[in-house]
DNA sequence: CGTTTTTGACCCGCGC
DNA sequence: GCGCGGGTCAAAAACG
């Protein structure tokens, strides 16, 4: 099977299965919740493009210059005034109303639009990297979604028992590399360690270890990748791999003023597939951003 | 043997 | 009221 044929077999499991490679998102506020975001995906040889982070403005004014073609507003500015001129959600997310009444504290029974409550965060991935989300998740639900080809996949936290954080996975029907990770509810316990979290995934003596695919053994290694997250707690984050360490690079806003504050840490637990995972196309990234914003629309 | 995944059934909200 | 679509449940299977 040759790598075009790879690529076309895998179905999401099978993605979420043989993982490696990077990539890097992009978020953009949702207009209806602000606690709700969309992101696009950057790839390496977008990130070697990418500005050095000596400079909190270039960050944001490269971002900028990269949503210009589909935006009018900068990401900043899109932190900032949350009115992007989105009309449909991402995706429609429902809470079921067991989970729904669990979610909404007592003293909060305004009513408020289902399909916007509870959703916490967009993003979009095209590896186990961006799935990897340091928490652990076990699967409980799978769903063929009208309009996709691809299903969507239900994970719960399972670090704790009353855990009501949810995640969904699903691919785009627009790009098959891309998948849409939404999350929904807060953890309510502490983070666990990073090391016990691969959705898909499981681990041996501390290694990321893909489970066994039957669609694809085309597999490579990159040593770098970045993630850019927001959240309401991180208004910027950018995340990359610099050789054995986990940088992170974040950008907060105080007053008018950018602050760049930057962490590394050694121990993070770089994916370890001894040649399990698998290779991903890159995607142009203003073309992405642009079938996303596409996706949105429609 | 405990945990996770799979998958059909069930439930519920929404639109017509 | 009914059908559709999406989210969850739960039993069985798979896995480590």
């Amino acid at each position: 099977m040759d790598e075009y044929e790879c690529l076309m077999d895998w179905d999401l499991e099978a993605i979420v299965r043989g993982i490696s490679s990077s990539e890097a998102t992009m978020i953009i506020d949702h207009p209806n919740d602000p606690n709700s975001n969309f992101s696009c995906l950057f790839q390496d040889e977008i990130l070697d493009s990418f500005p050095e982070f000596s400079e909190t403005t270039r960050v944001l004014d490269d971002l900028e210059e990269l949503y210009k073609p589909f935006y009018p507003l900068s990401p900043h500015t899109i932190v900032a005034t949350n009115s992007l001129p989105i009309t449909k959600e991402p995706q429609q997310v429902k809470a079921s109303k067991k989970v729904a009444a669990l979610q909404v504290p007592a003293a909060s029974k305004c009513k408020r639009s289902k399909k916007s409550q509870n959703k916490s965060l967009v993003k979009s991935v095209t590896t186990a990297e961006g799935l990897d989300d340091s928490w652990a998740w076990r699967k409980y639900g799978q769903k063929p979604i009208k309009g996709s080809p691809y299903p969507r996949s239900y994970y719960r936290c399972s670090s704790s028992k009353g855990c009501l954080a949810r995640k969904q996975v699903e691919r785009s029907n627009l790009d098959p590399s891309v998948f849409l990770v939404t999350y929904t509810a807060e953890h309510t316990h502490p983070h666990p360690t990073r090391r016990n979290s691969l959705a898909g995934t499981t681990r041996k003596n501390n290694a990321l270890v893909a489970p066994s695919s039957t669609s694809t053994n085309c597999s490579s290694k990159s040593n770098s990748s970045a993630v850019i997250i927001h959240s309401p707690r991180t208004p910027l984050v950018v995340q990359s791999i610099e050789d054995d360490a986990l940088v992170t690079l974040s950008v907060e806003q105080s007053n008018n003023d950018m602050e760049l504050k930057k962490e590394e840490d050694f121990d993070f637990d770089w994916l370890d597939n001894d040649g399990e995972g698998g290779w991903f196309p890159s995607t142009d990234l203003e073309e992405l951003i642009g079938l996303e914003y596409q996706q949105l629309l429609h």
